[in-house]
DNA sequence: TATGAATGAGACTTCATTCAT
DNA sequence: GATGAATGAAGTCTCATTCAT
């Protein structure tokens, strides 16, 4: 707690955030072989300073899944208001899966090391799984999806269609085409 | 020809064999970190001995893959003549996702070392997506399936829930209910 | 070039000659057989500390190479304003041979894995060379080397000299009386 | 003793022949780097058999020396008869180094291993000594070389010369004007 | 504090040699 | 006697992590 809350100088966070941003266009582009010394050559600094500020290889990984998560739920409060419940919901829901893109390799080398992801990121985590659920409430409310569908399958589609999405590369069409086929999935009367 | 067609000596096939099932499994528990001593231990057979079946790492992995798809195509034979397409339709796509359990640490690996799964089981690769197909357009004619369903995002769906199903190790029941809504998301009148 | 002048640090500088003097001696010692891990266990430093300066085996071997010849070549500026050009001459092909002794191990590894020695080291192999032509040549006109000797055999003889003497690591007397022999082959008047 | 003087049967010294000129193919090839695998492929027989005949590779190796040395000794019977002692002797010495270029190789091997040459084919091994040491003596007789030249000195040179004649592939023309710088710090009178 | 040199476990792969077929 | 499958030690090289500068 009091060593998490001294805020960093201003160069440290500048270098905090240049690191996570070089990782996750390192693991992007090498995938799980990404190499620590790969990523700190994309941010320019040393590999000290990668270790200074994320003690471990997952922490590092880590980070950058909070990082993403965190600019997820920027976009909630705004939803959460919206008229339309049925298009916010699926609207999250796509958000989510293009920002995935990036994300699942990170979640890949989590899940491979063991890691429980939700561990070290509790907070955030919940953050999403919380939007996620409020707006899939008020779509069921709205009657834009189907009542009885819950929150586990909903995360396990979205993390499906995240994976698929982000190891094959979809193209905006085939995404479109690929998300009609589970929306429809998720509207009610059948 | 000559040489490929070979049979192999007894001993040679069964050590073949339980390689094959020790990487599956060594594959299945340890995922992309998989090591080949650990394969080796677990077939309970040497080093060299793997690498004289398979001479690289891709070649195993790639080996599996096919054995995987082997298993499924058996199937087909017998769905192709069933009355019911539809059920024929959905019941093959939950065997893949079934089987799946362990093939995805495989695709997985042989994408990130950027090889193209295509090239090495062709032939089989397509025998799986031609029997697809095929009950893919049966279904369709009896009505049990969308028409404007098309190859490119069932493949999507599939791919990412098999993904997905494996990584998460889904429950049977978890597996239901998320299927269930993919399939209601495939079926006509919306 | 600046990236290439950047000075090692002090403890940097001094691993990197501590690596090479021991991987001239393992070499002279394991002959081809030489493995990394000794050349390691020798300069007394890591595994990869060796691979930090030397990315690679040939990368070491040649730096080795290298080093000896920069290490003949300082003598021959005194060479080059003796009086006796003769003297001269037979002097530094005697300094090569001894400086041989450990020379040939590295050249034969290099010759085996298909480098073009010269590739590596053109700067520092051509200076030895022109050192060698210039002796030669002033020899020559003192009338102390035979008009009709030319580079091609001189070095070939040199080369020769060079690998006996380190694989069968003569003796001074014996390599006295077998220099003795060739270099009255170049001298004149026969 | 017995062991070795039981004749082998047709097809087995056939087989054995058969390893030997693969063998030298492959060392002139690969060099130190040839596998027995490749020998047996180049002989077009399994791998035991190689091991049936030559229990070692060092064994595969020295046989191959002896094996060598004994073509050349053929030459012998009709050099020691010939009228010009000096021709004779210059001629051998060529001959063997013409017939080192694949012979070198399989020296450097046994070298590189420890193993004493002359131990396991002192026989023959003397026999091409003393065949050199009679046409040394011969000419010296004639004045055709010089009397102060010793069998210690001209076998480095042989030695010397051979070994860089393989290695870097002299040319015949090459070869002679080398060797001519030899033949004439050989000669008598300077 | 930032850097990057050092470390060494561990990965993949090769190959001499043994031995069941 | 011949074959080639199996073995495992050993080799080269990579990379997460530590620590001197």
């Amino acid at each position: 707690m009091t060593k998490e809350d001294k805020p960093l100088r201003a160069d440290a966070r500048r270098n905090r955030a240049r690191v996570l941003e070089a990782a996750e266009a390192v693991l992007a582009r090498d995938g799980v072989a990404a190499s620590m010394r790969a990523v700190a050559q994309e941010a320019g600094v040393g590999l000290g300073t990668i270790y200074r500020h994320f003690p471990t290889r997952e922490t590092l990984y880590e980070a950058i899944l909070v990082a993403r998560m965190e600019r997820l739920v920027e976009h909630v409060p705004a939803l959460r208001e919206a008229e339309d419940a049925g298009a916010a919901f699926f609207g999250f829901f796509t958000d989510i899966v293009d920002n995935a893109t990036r994300m699942r390799a990170v979640a890949d080398v989590l899940a491979d090391a063991g890691i429980d992801v939700k561990a070290g990121m509790s907070e955030v985590g919940s953050a999403v799984r919380s939007a996620i659920e409020l707006l899939l409430v008020r779509a069921q409310q709205q009657g834009a999806v189907r009542e009885d569908l819950r929150m586990p399958e909903l995360l396990a589609l979205l993390g499906a269609v995240c994976m698929a999405a982000e190891r094959h590369q979809w193209e905006p069409e085939l995404r479109d085409r690929t998300l009609g086929v589970v929306f429809d999935g998720c509207r009610p009367h059948h």
